[in-house]
DNA sequence: TTCCTGACTCCAG
DNA sequence: CCTGGAGCCAGGA
């Protein structure tokens, strides 16, 4: 097909093989944290490839609810140590009890000594 | 098929 | 310092 499906070709392309892999992998990526320890979605992008972006690793996480083996989403937060996905639990409050009953403190959804508590796969897992 | 939205992040003003 | 806009990929209407 000439040149309109061009840009979608390339798209299908680039996807949807590793599309499998990439949720699986950040399945397993979060699985890996510690309990006690956060990351973020940036890092996890990162660590399995700048071509992805952060937003995808959000969505993987709402896909995380389909998944077999239980994923601990909830140590997952955004750059700045905020619960911003804690609307995407059972409930609001859900996130924030489970993050305290591992240690942490979290004060206006933000989890304080974040930079203490962050596990960065890049480096952990190198 | 096109348009819109989202659990993000970076950069400019 | 804080705010807004753009980039990003995938999925749903």
């Amino acid at each position: 097909m000439p040149s309109k499906n061009k840009g979608q070709v390339k798209r299908d392309e680039g996807k949807i093989k590793e599309n499998r892999n990439f949720f699986e992998d950040v399945f397993e990526v979060v699985r890996l944290i510690p309990k006690g320890r956060v990351t973020n979605y940036g890092s996890i992008a990162k660590y399995l490839g700048t071509g992805l972006s952060s937003r995808m690793v959000g969505w993987a996480m709402n896909a995380s609810h389909f998944s077999a083996l239980p994923v601990p989403a909830h140590r997952v937060v955004n750059r700045a140590g905020m619960l911003t996905g804690r609307h995407h639990f059972e409930t609001p409050e859900k996130m924030q009890q489970l993050l305290e009953e591992e240690g942490h403190i979290i004060k206006d959804n933000c989890i304080q000594q974040f930079s203490k508590v962050y596990w960065d796969p890049e480096k952990e897992l190198s």
